[in-house]
DNA sequence: GTTCTATCTGAACGTTTGTTCATATACGGT
DNA sequence: ACCGTATATGAACAAACGTTCAGATAGAAC
């Protein structure tokens, strides 16, 4: 019979989750403890364990619900027939979603290698069905010879580094807004992929 | 009076920083210990402290190494005129170079944050250095009108940030050859960089 | 008002951490 | 053959680690 008021349940575990992902970010999984996770809660460290088995599944946690977010973001999007209409709708869900997230996409890439390989492997399938759907759009596009490509598979992949580097520079008191760095990376990446 | 020869010291120091790269880039720097790259120079912890002051040195030497290295490296490159052709010189270099060393490569761009805020800003330093290398190049090209981009930091940050996505999957055993991939590399960045 | 239970504390556990240091070893120089 | 010293050992240190758990606390249910 769970509480419904008075219980501190539902809101401590959201604030676990959000001191664990502020402090990863910053300091890498391994570098960081459950007394310090604990402490910016405002609460002890065994009481952590009423929300998460281990460190390790806090973790995968992160990870796991931050991919099922990013792809469920992604199939709400309106679909596009038009290759270059549909890749352009992807370079900027991408910058956007990810630039609102920094924390998360951070831990995503990094944390990869603190995860065991049970977690690692239900994290790499996620992260391979956001490629494909990106390959998917190159692939019509080469198929409809809008796009040209040598390989879509490494343009797939060459593209998305190409788009995550806006989070290692982009700050939002910078000299250039959001749109503007969309119209340059999508400047960039049409033509990569056209001849 | 240093030993010439019977002395383990020119050897045992290398074989350190050798064990401390590739742990380090397996496990991260937080989660290695130093018994753990004592074990596997077949030596006790305490003896490392004979060739490194503390952890953080060991790891910041890695480091400043590997980017003398790059800088040092780039710099014996012939100079190209033709801001194409330096361009493409640097593609070409950039790959081989970092698909020599995945594991110094792998260290300096995921244990930044594990770097005291002095060490940090000396490799922040020679990263600024090779950027501008780059973006020099681009600004040439954008004045002789044979390059076209919105802005020269951020499409410097993206070739870059591009390149290095290829780390991620080149396999040496995998279907395409290093000239394969500099060529579709080379594809990529030479569209998006002109009109 | 009593009971029940979800939640948290605070201490404890066995390990492991980075680092130090007195001591041992073995080689180079003389 | 002896000395000096560079190099390594192995034990020790205090601190921090992840995790467990008996007990305190306080709100919900009746």
């Amino acid at each position: 019979m769970a509480r419904t008021q008075g219980s501190h349940s539902d809101i401590t575990g959201p604030r676990i989750r959000k001191a664990a992902l502020g402090l990863f970010a910053r300091h890498g999984y391994a570098a960081v403890s459950m007394r310090q996770i604990a402490g910016e809660v405002g609460v002890q460290a065994g009481a952590l364990y009423n929300y998460t088995p281990d460190k390790q599944s806090l973790l995968f946690r992160l990870m796991h619900d931050h991919m099922l977010e990013l792809l469920s973001a992604l199939g709400e999007l309106p679909v596009q027939k038009d290759p270059t209409a549909a890749l352009r709708q992807f370079i900027g869900f991408h910058i956007r979603f990810h630039l609102q997230r920094p924390d998360e996409v951070f831990i995503a890439y990094m944390e990869l290698r603190n995860l065991t390989s049970e977690n690692f492997a239900q994290i790499e399938i996620l992260r391979r069905q956001y490629e494909d759907i990106l390959e998917g759009i190159l692939k019509t596009g080469q198929k409809d010879r809008v796009f040209s490509v040598a390989d879509t598979k490494i343009a797939t992949l060459a593209v998305i580094a190409m788009l995550n580097g806006v989070m290692t520079w982009y700050r939002t008191e910078g000299r250039l807004t959001l749109d503007q760095v969309e119209g340059v990376y999508w400047d960039m990446v049409r033509r990569s992929v056209t001849e």
